[in-house]
DNA sequence: CGAATTTGACCCGCGC
DNA sequence: GCGCGGGTCAAATTCG
């Protein structure tokens, strides 16, 4: 887990980084970042991996993405690139000379592109992106240019007149374009007002959501030692909302013959012929194979699938092996995401409101603690699993790895892990599953998308599950956090300062959880570009009325949920609070312009603005890196294999 | 006595 | 092909 490992650190004192994010235009999108946009060779040339010709594509489509400038600026670095000027001077050489350097990102400028666009005053990010521009590749992407109109419309528009005749049909062409940007701007204000809807509700309800966990600390200490009893009482706090098995719910739903077949075949029956116990459990009252490959799917059940696909099926239903081969991938992915959380803790679990049961203990290799698996055992067949093992280092962190979802309710104490595990997965999949590569884009993202060093979070896509690290063990970097002097021991001001309280530690994943879970949640089910505004409202009412905090981070994840980016502010946006941070503001506007901003105190102010594309914009502080968020091909592809009951 | 835990064996994937 | 390591199983054991 240690290799490659990509560290998501956001910090608010630093903060100084002027994001740009490009949002995708969902109708044409590409699945890929936009590695156009990525000014580093290096980079650039992974982000080619597995992908068709992008460059043809930018070239001969019309524009698939709206640009947005954004500006980062490295602080953190020693070396002096901290000023625009800087950036432009060595995009290429210096950006990707260490990945990891620390970018902190302090505003998200999503729609200064778009407000250059259409007409308004361009902003001194747009500035920064014209300059930026310099690259090529850029340039093509930059389809709300007048440049652009001349590369980028479809070949249908290509004619072979003769140049002696072609203004006017460039005229009439710019005037095609311009409407289909007019009708674009027209769909970005729905979805801006979506936005704004959604996020009045998280400033609306920051407030609640501060006396919820604030309860749920005092109750977690208060109980402490007796959570995992009270979790099996408290049925009637049970949070009504299935946690489904990943995928594996979509195929009994709608393709649960294939799946089944894909299922029952292959490396199956080796299994099953070890251990004939587990053909009662595999027989679940859908007759889908759920716990089957659930029971595999801490370590095998993503292998069995990817090449499961049996001859006959193969051969009579090729498109569909395509779509199924596909989600099967997509649901490797998930089943293979982990959740870690390490946090200091003298008990032999930190308290995360499920029961489990031990099955299983082994000494890993490389660390004199033994390794304990446990499984759920709130619902007969959950396929959730976790491991906790003590850091080898520090025997006082006690390190628990999550993986798979929940299928049955949670109370409202064991939505944290759970929200946390059921999402982390579609976090790393947001960026992976975006292309061909999906391991490799997700830790490109990972080290574009979160360069900084940092203790709070850690994304790896490199070790051998894409595993989300939580690390509640250490407080903040002092150079990203020289403001804060007090150790970091629960993320919210009003929480209790008992570092060595499990109870309290497990909390931030609840929110980080809650934030994933919600972003999957919105990524997956509702926010289907498709989805009309006041649908999406009327779906997320249910949960809001289930748990104001679910909603409140779910509207604020719905938005991060159009990138890794946004998941980047958000980590921002605890990272604040964690900081200490007294204020958090997140204001929504129609205004084409959406900025995330963090001072030195640590406050967030994200304002939501008029746009709803979905491109993304990245950079560190050497440079530009522009990923183009492949966020509607990901989510979509989740949606269909996430929460299909729902 | 039932439930939970322990623990050695087994299976599987992966690297050499 | 073999060994290693991770993960799981299930009989044995312990616990309440």
């Amino acid at each position: 887990m240690a290799k490659g490992r990509g560290v998501l650190s956001i910090d608010s004192d630093l903060i100084s980084t002027t994001s740009a994010f490009f949002l995708h235009n969902p109708p044409v999108l590409n699945s890929f970042p936009d590695q156009e946009n990525i000014v580093n060779p290096k980079w650039k040339q992974l982000a080619n991996t597995g992908r068709q010709t992008m460059d043809a594509t930018s070239a001969r489509s019309p524009p698939t993405t709206i640009q947005f400038p954004v500006k980062l600026i490295n602080t953190n670095d020693a070396r002096d690139d901290d000023d625009d000027e800087d950036d432009d001077d060595d995009n290429d050489s210096s950006l990707p000379s260490d990945n990891r350097r620390r970018t902190v990102i302090d505003e998200m400028d999503f729609f200064a592109r778009k407000k250059h666009d259409d007409g308004y005053p361009i902003t001194n990010n747009s500035t920064d992106d014209l300059k930026d521009s310099g690259s090529p590749a850029r340039l093509e992407l930059n389809v709300n240019t007048g440049l652009n109109l001349l590369t980028t419309n479809t070949s249908s528009d290509q004619s072979m007149v003769d140049d002696g005749i072609s203004s006017n049909m460039e005229y009439k062409r710019a005037k095609s374009e311009l409407a289909v940007l007019q009708a674009e701007v027209e769909r970005m204000k729905v979805e801006n007002l979506r936005l704004k809807g959604m996020l009045n509700q998280v400033t609306s309800n920051y407030n609640a959501l501060q006396m919820h966990l604030v309860t749920l600390t005092q109750d977690q200490k208060s109980h402490h030692k007796n959570e995992q009893h009270d979790g099996k009482n408290k049925n009637n706090g049970m949070v009504p909302r299935q946690f489904m098995d990943l995928g594996l719910v979509a195929a009994a739903a709608g393709d649960t013959d294939d799946l089944s077949l894909s299922t029952s075949e292959g490396g199956r029956s080796r299994d099953r012929s070890r251990s004939p116990g587990n053909n009662v459990e595999n027989n679940n009252e859908d007759g889908t194979l759920m716990f089957d490959q659930d029971k595999k799917g801490f370590a095998r059940g993503a292998d069995h699938r990817e090449d499961s696909p049996g001859q006959g099926w193969a051969s009579n239903k090729v498109a569909r092996l395509n779509s199924a081969k596909t989600i099967d991938q997509t649901e490797a992915t998930i089943r293979k995401a982990r959740v870690s959380v390490r946090a200091r803790s003298e008990d032999a679990m930190i308290s995360d409101g499920c029961q489990w049961r031990k099955y299983g203990q082994k000494l890993a290799k490389g660390n004199p603690c033994p390794r304990a698996y446990y499984r759920c055992t709130m619902a007969a067949g959950c396929p959730v699993r976790k491991q906790v093992q003590r850091c080898a280092e520090d025997r006082t962190i006690l390190i628990t790895t999550y993986e798979g979802n929940h299928n049955h309710p949670l109370p409202p104490a064991a939505m944290a892990m759970a929200s946390t595990t059921s999402s982390a997965a579609r976090m790393l999949l947001s960026g992976s599953m975006s292309s061909a590569d999906g391991l490799l884009n997700s830790n490109f993202l990972t080290r574009s998308l979160l360069p900084c060093s940092s203790n709070l979070a850690t994304i790896s896509a490199s070790a051998p599950f894409p595993t989300v690290t939580l690390d509640l063990t250490q407080n903040p970097n002092p150079l990203q956090l020289p403001k804060q002097p007090t150790q970091f021991q629960f993320p919210f001001p009003n929480a209790p300062q008992d570092p060595a309280n499990a109870s309290a530690t497990a909390l931030l994943p609840q929110i980080f959880g809650q934030a994933l879970y919600n972003q999957s949640k919105f990524s997956g089910l509702q926010m289907s570009q498709d989805m009309e505004p006041h649908r999406l409202g009327q779906q997320s009412q249910p949960a809001s009325q289930q748990n104001p905090l679910a909603d409140s981070l779910a509207a604020a994840t719905a938005v991060i949920a159009a990138d890794p980016n946004f998941t980047a502010a958000l980590a921002a946006a605890i990272t604040s609070i964690i900081g200490g941070a007294h204020q958090n503001i997140i204001n929504s506007t129609n205004n084409a312009q959406t900025t995330s901003n963090s001072n030195g105190n640590g406050n967030i102010t994200i304002n939501s603005t008029n746009n709803a594309q979905t491109t993304t914009s990245n950079s560190n502080g050497n440079g530009n890196i522009n990923i183009s968020n492949s966020n509607s091909n990901g989510h979509n592809k989740t949606s269909n294999s996430s929460f299909p009951g729902n």
